[in-house]
Formats: C-alpha cells, structure tokens, sequence
DNA sequence: CGAGAATGGTTGACATACTCAACCATCTGG
DNA sequence: CCAGATGGTTGAGTATGTCAACCATTCTCG
C-alpha cells in the first residue's frame, strides 16, 4: 500500500520512528503494565500496592522520612502504611541511637520471606523480560536510565 | 546484523549487561518517575491522578466497564471516579441507544481542555526525552513494546 | 414468546491511601 | 540555654479501592 510514501533509508527496513505522542503513549501503557503486575503479586501476599512497594524499597533499613521522600508523598501517609505493614508482622520500627527522633523502618524475617517471594513473582511473571538479548537488556537498561535519570 | 539500532561505543568498552533484577530495578524506577510526574501535572489541574488517567483514556467515549478494565479496577470504582469528574463538568455520561445499560463516558468541551493542557505539560516536562535520537525513540518504543505486549 | 441467566451500572459498607494542619520530641546553631 | 528546624504522629477530611447486593436491560434457548 504505502509504496509512494518511500524515502531513502538504510538498506535493513527500518519502521517509521515514533511520534513523541507515540513514544509517550508507550511509556503510559508500560508504566500502567508494570504496576497492574506489581499489583497483582503483591495480591498474591495478601498485600497492596503500596505496602508491596515499601517492602520493596527497604533493602536497608531508612527512616520513615527517607521513605515518604522515595515514595514522593506526605510523611503522615507513611505512618499509617507503616503501621499496617507492622501490625502484619512484616517490618519493625528502630528509634535510631545517633538522633532519636529517626525512627528507622526494616524488615522482619517475615518481611524479608514476603519481599523475596514478591521479587522472584515479579521476575517470573515477566516472561517478556528473558527474552531480550544482551544487547537488548542493556540498551533498555540504558535508555530507560537516560530517560528517567535517578534522583 | 542488526546495526542501525545499535548506538556508538567503542570497541574496547562494552558496559557488562544488566542482570535481570537491575533491569527489574530500572524499570520500577521509570515507571514510578513517570506516575510521579504524571501526578504532578494532573496536580497542577486540580486533579487526582486516577482523575488525570481517565481523562486521559477517553481520547474516544467509551463505556464504565471499558474504563474499569483499562484501570484494571472494580467498576464500582470507576463509578465514584466519573461522578467525581462529572461534578467537575469535565465528562459526561450518554446512555448508549443500541445496548441502553451502557453508558458511555466522553470529555465535553472543558474537558478537553484540560486533557490538552495535561498532555502538553507532560510532554514538556520530559525534557529527557526530546534528548534521544531517531534511533533511539524508535529503539525505546519497540524494547517497551516488547516487555509490555499490547494487551 | 417467555423465564432465567448474563451483563452494565449503581449503591452501601468498609479498608486503605493521601493531604493538610496541629502537635510533641529531639536536635542544632547561635 | 533558647529559638528554630527537623522527624514523626495524630486527627479531620477526601479519594481510591474492594466486595456484596441490587436494578435495569439484554441475551439465550427451550
């Protein structure tokens, strides 16, 4: 059909780019994929979003501010998913000995059973991840860093 | 083969691939900078994230149990949500006339509005991604499409 | 046709997430 | 030592989210 819309190109056939529309459309639809499946596993834990994130976030343990800021909301909130996460068990609060007013948030040997069992769901559900080659796994890597720098 | 999609690197320095927990990792990062971001503008029109998410899938109307998939959440949900908007004068409900249960959700004219404004200003503020060549847009967008097949 | 099942949407009850203002405890800098 | 900054909690209020129960409409099939 779209024989007279052809312009020079490499000789591999090389699709159209994306129009930032597109691109940014694409980005919604992974973003939104991501965290239906995160959701979803963290279900599976008797768990939401939120607290599946948390737990994820505590690789070492950090203050209850760090964890509002990494969660980008109001430190008030994080009390309360705090609370929840520590009545299930799952996490302990440490008042820290260099500044008692830190409170220190880390995982309890159940926390860190769930949070395992979350990683290895969340990997495993991804099936579309192994299938990337070297090359592939880490131009995405790359590209996504460049993307959405840290911090 | 395929060496239009790759980018330039010398030789000698071939960064070590991601393992898949750092890929893992990366795209936990993307996807919750781009909801934070997405939070942010849908903030700066006095709306809620999931308020911004729906205004953003009625590019065309469509039903409450369309919503409710696309959100993958409870209708019920998408209930309160569109009330919340209609109140706004941002959506409207029209009975559908083949199948009078349906009642298709679409932006009036204000609304409109707005979603404009909330796509422009998310453009605009990922400075990022305006950065990355043809290539690379068009690289992105297949890696994304990949990991996350269309429905 | 017509009775029952299936579907789309709403309601009510309840848990969670989230923000804001007010507050206490602790720390820090003159 | 005291005034202000900082970390965390509480309480009030709204939004989000699930579930069960419930209409209204449509579909299925005897």
């Amino acid at each position: 059909m779209s024989t007279i819309l052809d312009y020079p190109r490499p000789m591999t056939t090389a699709p159209p780019p994306p129009t930032p529309v597109q691109l940014m459309d694409g980005l919604a639809r992974a973003a939104a994929a991501y965290y239906r499946h995160f959701a979803e596993v963290a279900a599976e834990q008797g768990l939401t979003l939120m607290q599946g994130k948390v737990l994820s976030l505590l690789r070492r343990p950090m203050p209850m501010r760090t964890l509002a800021e990494l969660l980008a909301c109001d430190a008030s909130n994080v009390t309360g998913i705090t609370d929840r996460l520590e009545a299930r068990g799952l996490v302990r609060r440490a008042v820290d000995q260099t500044d008692r007013r830190v409170k220190n948030v880390l995982l309890t040997e159940e926390g860190e059973r769930t949070v395992a069992l979350i990683r290895a769901e969340l990997m495993s559900g991804l099936t579309t991840l192994g299938q990337l080659d070297e090359d592939e796994r880490r131009t995405l890597h790359d590209l996504l860093g460049r993307v959405f720098p840290q911090a």
